[in-house]
RNA sequence: GGCGAGAUAGCCAAGCGGUAAGGCAGGGGUCUGCAAAACCCCGAUCCCCGGUUCGAGUCCGGGUCUCGCCUCCA
């Protein structure tokens, strides 16, 4: 057996993981906030996700998953030159702040399932939850750990000496950069709001204690994760930019209600970075699933896309990185289906035993999924004949990438029944050509055929067609 | 200004003290009328300078460069 080692942010090292209770795992993923698409980037990091939960289970802990999806907050936005993203897709879409998260809510779980990223256990909505999240801030507010200004209530950091212990920052020190700040009201530069004060126009709002009002941006993970996964459960995850606000908040607020640090293991995904450097929505240069698609890949590669880089270290996406992958994984495929074909090789057995291995280590030192790659490259290279289907099925409830189902390298051959009646005319010609020697013909009209999307090879006696992927 | 990550073959990248995984691209070969596909073979001493050690991409110190976060963002 390989233990299982995941690093952990709030300690800065890898520890060996197990659970609060024996056999199940509790976890919570920052969700997405639905007001327009998911970026590449977004994607890299519920695949991170997805890929921990897998590796969870296929160590034999049973996971309960729960995902937030933020369709409320920051409805007005807090710095006066912010732009208020929600409220630019109200006006872009002619759609009520409810139809807009729906929308991209649909998008979002189409998306990840286009991925093969499994679906939580547990997906929670914020606007189900405010009751929850209400219920919090009263506490925190009656224990002395918020207050209220004319604008809202806010978290009173001061209170919170172990404030920062997760991203290492200290307050003093972070001041001198920071944004400008805006509110005067607040006790402190970094205190943050736990619910807001709705103006009139305000279209999200509920009541309060407070009046009319919409909560904070942090509360919902506190509330949520509470709810479902109890005060303290085992792993908590998100991006590497969480780490400093919202993962810090979400602690003080959770830990001054129900004196824990509510996850045990806090887990962070590294950035995508387009082209070596930073992908924003502010900045304008991200891709979406459906940019992929379009240009013809299939979203399976950008899963195994994402496998070629540990999860805490940035991956550079490049067009070219990504074909890449699109072959790679396709001529994987192509090893694994036609091993499948195969029968039983003698000896085999232990070679596979050693691979499994190999691959348990790899994916149980936190997550190496490069690693766990490449023994599935050399176990492909090692000659084991239906062995390596069978390992290829096994690793298969960690990778998803389709290995035995998907489209390969080597697509089987078209039947002439298949193909369009132009085609098969050309085909006919081409033969005829052939047997006449006439060979500028013939690769006159292999290179048409090319174009129309098929590919022939030519055999002993006869040809055969594939179709051209993407 | 503060915090942090990283620099390994053309590209994407593993490696965590014992003489450099894997993929893609490229080159050579078998096969083919030529191709395609498949299969076989081929490539780096690891940013620079010191140090520790029998031995260092791998640890320590000092540089140089790149990137991220500190502001909604995974």
């Amino acid at each position: 057996m390989h233990p299982l080692y995941l690093f952990n942010t709030l300690t800065r090292k890898k520890e060996e993981f197990s659970p609060l209770e024996p056999g199940k795992v509790g976890m919570y993923t920052c969700g997405p906030t639905v007001y327009q698409y998911a970026t590449i980037g977004n994607m890299r990091s519920y695949v991170f996700a997805d890929i921990l939960r897998r590796v969870l289970e296929y160590n034999g802990y049973s996971v309960k998953m729960v995902m937030n999806i933020t369709d409320v907050g920051h409805l007005v936005s807090d710095a006066d030159e912010g732009e208020d993203k929600m409220l630019v897709a109200v006006g872009r879409e002619k759609k009520t702040p409810w139809e807009i998260a729906k929308f991209y809510t649909d998008a979002f779980m189409r998306d990840t399932a286009r991925l093969n990223i499994l679906r939580p256990s547990v997906v929670c909505y914020a606007t189900e939850h405010i009751e929850e999240m209400l219920e919090m801030v009263v506490d925190l507010v009656e224990k002395g750990y918020g207050y209220e200004t004319s604008d809202g209530i806010y978290f009173d950091i001061s209170k919170f000496p172990s404030y920062g212990q997760l991203s290492g920052i200290k307050l003093e020190e972070q001041l001198a950069g920071a944004r400008v700040e805006q509110n005067p009201e607040k006790r402190h530069p970094a205190d943050f709001a736990l619910w807001k004060k709705a103006p009139k126009e305000h279209i999200m709002q509920w009541p309060s204690p407070w009046g009319m009002g919409y909560p904070g941006w942090h509360i919902e993970c506190s509330a949520m994760s509470r709810k479902y996964l109890g005060d303290q459960f085992d792993i908590h995850t998100g991006g590497v930019d969480h780490i400093p606000t919202h993962h810090e908040n979400e602690i003080a607020q959770s830990q001054c209600v129900t004196g824990k640090i509510p996850a045990r293991f806090w887990m962070h995904g590294e950035f995508l970075l387009v082209d070596g450097g930073k992908m924003s929505k502010s900045l304008g240069n991200t891709y979406t699933l459906d940019d992929l698609i379009a240009r013809g890949f299939e979203p399976l590669a950008f899963r195994y896309f994402c496998f070629s880089a540990h999860y805490r270290s940035h991956l550079n996406f490049t067009w070219s990185a990504l074909e890449s992958a699109q072959k790679g994984l396709r001529s994987l495929r192509a090893a694994v289906q036609k091993a499948a074909r195969e029968g039983e090789k003698p000896g085999a057995e232990e070679k596979v035993e050693a691979f499994r291995q190999a691959f348990l280590e790899a994916i149980n030192d936190d997550l190496n999924m490069p690693r766990a790659v490449s023994v599935l490259w050399e176990a492909a290279k090692a000659d084991l004949g239906r062995g390596l289907a069978d390992l290829a099925g096994d690793f298969e409830r960690v990778f998803a990438l389709d290995l035995l189902t998907g489209p390969a390298a080597d697509d089987r051959p078209l039947d002439i029944s298949e193909l369009p009646q132009e085609v098969v005319e050309i085909l006919e010609e081409r033969k005829l050509a052939r047997q006449a020697k006439d060979w500028a013909k013939a690769d006159l009209l292999r290179e048409k055929l090319r174009e129309m999307g098929y590919q022939v090879k030519d055999l002993k006696d006869g040809y055969e067609v594939t179709r051209i992927p993407r």
